[in-house]
DNA sequence: CTCAGATGTTGTCACTGTCAACATCAGTGT
DNA sequence: ACACTGATGTTGACAGTGACAACATCTGAG
């Protein structure tokens, strides 16, 4: 085929129109996502999506399954450069907080969009991983003796709503931060203080 | 007129239809909700909700005033029964959360639905309404000796990040409470627990 | 080299948000 | 007492949407 004619089958439609339904909800919220308009910018006719996805939220499953394994990913890779298990914690809830910023679109996905994580095995999956992520630094401070009067997994389900809460308010501007440092120095001080309290 | 036959006027619409739209939103989430088949429910033809608000997203704006005014009146409820400064800003924590829980509808609303809150002064008013509320509490706090080391607004935005992280983490069922009063248990651990960390 | 399954298209349907034009009512000024 | 004006509600229309059914095209396993 020559560079105008357009072959009968995209390719590589999942990852466009993944890619596209992300374009989408940054312009305009989840409201602006559009399967159509999805379809029209990945090239495609309007209902090609369905070969790929069985609706609209399962093709928002998928988005929120990819965040999910893209933050659990973030997650490890920022605590894995702290010394020791209180900073490996903190850098992991900055790691979080960055990752609302840094994806705001995929964030709302992941947490507000998908009706029902249940019906999505893969999405929830995901999610459970990052959270193992999370809880697997809260039983090394426990270890490390960094945690008294709390369950490791009591400390990481209070960890993540504390990093959770910033991030969401983050980015529905809530909080008037004027720029990134100014939100990833805030939950650098925020998680010091939930951490000096965890340890008693 | 009789039972039977029904006015012209509704005399009460504009109340209906957030009633309404809070049923819909509690059953199908967000994207239940519908301007037509909230107009069904009062009763009404399916534009009469335009002379009440300008578009459906003015409709969420209206909910989520209704929201914030609430839990502004909830937290300075529930702080007024402790005894002292920290007693007190836990109180209000956990009055957060369990607003959170008791009205998931409003909540999500309130912090994810309605697209840009300058747009609508009367719903951001409420909302630092509700914001001061908190404030107060932690400038009460500092000058009781509980706060060190973090100017008071500060504290009550992590106090604040805290709470809303618990809250938007428990209305989606991200941390397999059983009942409302397991998850006010955790928030009123976790809250303690930041409160020896801001107290240093 | 065939042909079955995967991938993409066309056409259609009920439903939605919103607008314009019109109908009815309630209350105020005289 | 009463007319009239603004507030409230209705009818009808339009473009855009999610989803389904029927059909077209391609690809790779045997």
């Amino acid at each position: 085929m020559d560079a105008e004619s357009k072959p009968y089958h995209h390719g590589n439609l999942r990852t466009a129109l993944i890619t596209a339904s992300l374009e989408l909800i940054r312009a305009g919220g989840p409201a602006g996502l559009t399967l159509r308009e999805v379809a029209r910018r990945a090239g495609v006719s309007h209902t090609a999506p369905y070969r790929h996805f069985r609706d609209k939220d399962d093709l928002l499953a998928a988005i929120a399954e990819d965040g999910f394994l893209r933050l659990a990913a973030e997650i490890r890779r920022a605590s894995a450069l702290g010394e020791d298990p209180p900073m490996r914690l903190r850098l992991a809830g900055i790691a979080y907080v960055a990752f609302g910023f840094d994806h705001p679109a995929e964030f709302d996905v992941m947490f507000s969009v998908v009706p029902d994580r249940a019906l999505y095995p893969a999405a929830k999956a995901a999610a459970d991983e990052a959270f193992r992520s999370l809880l697997a630094l809260t039983e090394e401070l426990k270890r490390g003796g960094g945690l008294t009067g709390h369950a490791p997994d009591v400390a990481a389900r209070i960890a993540w709503a504390h990093v959770h809460g910033l991030a969401v308010l983050a980015i529905h501007r809530q909080l008037a931060f004027q720029n990134r440092q100014d939100l990833l120095d805030f939950a650098g001080q925020s998680t010091l203080a939930l951490l000096a309290g965890l340890a008693k």
